[in-house]
DNA sequence: TCATGAGACGGACTGTAGTCCGCTAAGCCT
DNA sequence: AGGCTTAGCGGACTACAGTCCGTCTCATGA
């Protein structure tokens, strides 16, 4: 799943393609990269929060309404920049070995996922804040959340199937908001406290199957 | 518990007062008040996001500047504006009857906490909106997120002593995001859908007491 | 090669949040 | 009552997100 904006997709990544209406411009190819260069050497340089978007426009060489155009705004390009870490995830839990990928008991997958997840959160908090916050009610519009969404959804129908497993995805994805991870992490919680607690409540949701590995309680 | 910004308080509330360093002027009550009006108004009017802050002095009659001294931000007039509402239900809290109110057993006073909490959510979610995204992390540094943190993390402990009671209560109120709801609420999905299914979160977290009536598992 | 038009470009423009500071007047003290 | 201190006032100002639209360029096909 790619989630940037604007026409570009299979035919840049190289990948033969049939009925795409209209290929990248090499212009817009072109500036598009600049942005998202720019954006991640002003970010790491000054902090996402201190960076505007006219600023990344300037660094970048292009006007402002090219980078509008191309990411919609603000949350837009954080959720390009955080596009390409987040594949990577993704593909682990799609086609990778378990306990991400499929093979894994579904609360051992679940748990994994939950690692997995807040450890990409923790290293580009602001990112992700950026791309949950910047536009009300982003982060539930963002392709990747419907995917980590389906993701946990069929894993809970699989091992208790007479839960809500739609909505019980959205509660337990809940807790890995990036507002609430940041403001826990500064209030000193360790992330390792975070991944037990959530296990807990993970394991507190799903009958552990023959093949799950004894879990921790989540105990202090 | 009293949210709102400004040195008001109890003796605003006509409560007897020794300590308190000085009484609010005359012409800041009044401002402060004709703010409040007026925001409820065109709130009410226009729907929260399409009213300007600009718009909120100008109807009431005040400076801008009048705004922002005594609220703050925009997230913090929303919290002033649903103090009153929640104070209802903190109060119902600490001192009403069950199961509310102390005396009931945990899993049945967490059960009829979510209840109300989300019914009062749904009937102001935009204000609600307001007062948590306005500003990065606003949500956890309200007052009442913190009352609301610790009755649920007190419930837990009681119930189950071996969970991160800290952690469990912040994964509890996180479904409790008024963006989230928002989302779903939009999405299609009944408010009774929402409770069932937190329902059996909390549930499955904490262990049914011998007093606790039995639980409906949140099936659909 | 060049005419053509879809689509990209970019910067001026708008609207809003939030800041600042010189001015005003409330309330206390004599 | 009158002066004085101090909190409150308010609007001009800044900075930023996001829009708009006239201009320019790439890619195509004749």
């Amino acid at each position: 799943m790619n989630n940037s904006t604007g026409p570009q997709s299979a035919s840049q990544r190289g990948l033969p393609v049939v009925g795409e209406p209209r290929p990248e411009r090499a212009d817009a190819r072109r500036n598009r990269l600049r942005v998202l260069e720019a954006a991640d050497r002003l970010f790491t340089e000054h902090g996402v929060k201190h960076v505007s978007l006219d600023a990344i426009a300037a660094e970048a060489g292009v006007g402002k309404g090219t980078v509008f155009r191309r990411f919609g705004d603000r949350a837009g390009l954080a959720v390009a920049l955080l596009d390409e870490r987040e594949q990577e995830l993704q593909a682990k839990i799609l086609t990778g070995p378990p306990p991400l990928g499929p093979g894994a008991p579904p609360l051992t997958r679940v748990t994994a996922f939950l690692d997995a997840y807040l450890d990409l959160l923790d290293r580009h908090v602001e990112l992700f804040m950026d791309s949950e916050n910047a536009s009300d009610g982003a982060r539930y519009r963002i392709g990747s959340y419907h995917l980590w969404h389906r993701h946990l959804s069929h894993l809970i129908e699989a091992a208790h199937p007479t839960l809500d497993a739609d909505y019980t995805a959205h509660a337990l994805l809940a807790p890995l908001a990036a507002d609430l991870h940041h403001a826990l992490r500064t209030q000193g919680f360790p992330l390792d406290r975070l991944k037990s607690g959530l296990h807990a409540v993970a394991a507190s949701l799903l009958p552990v199957s023959a093949a799950d590995p004894t879990v921790d309680d989540g105990n202090e």
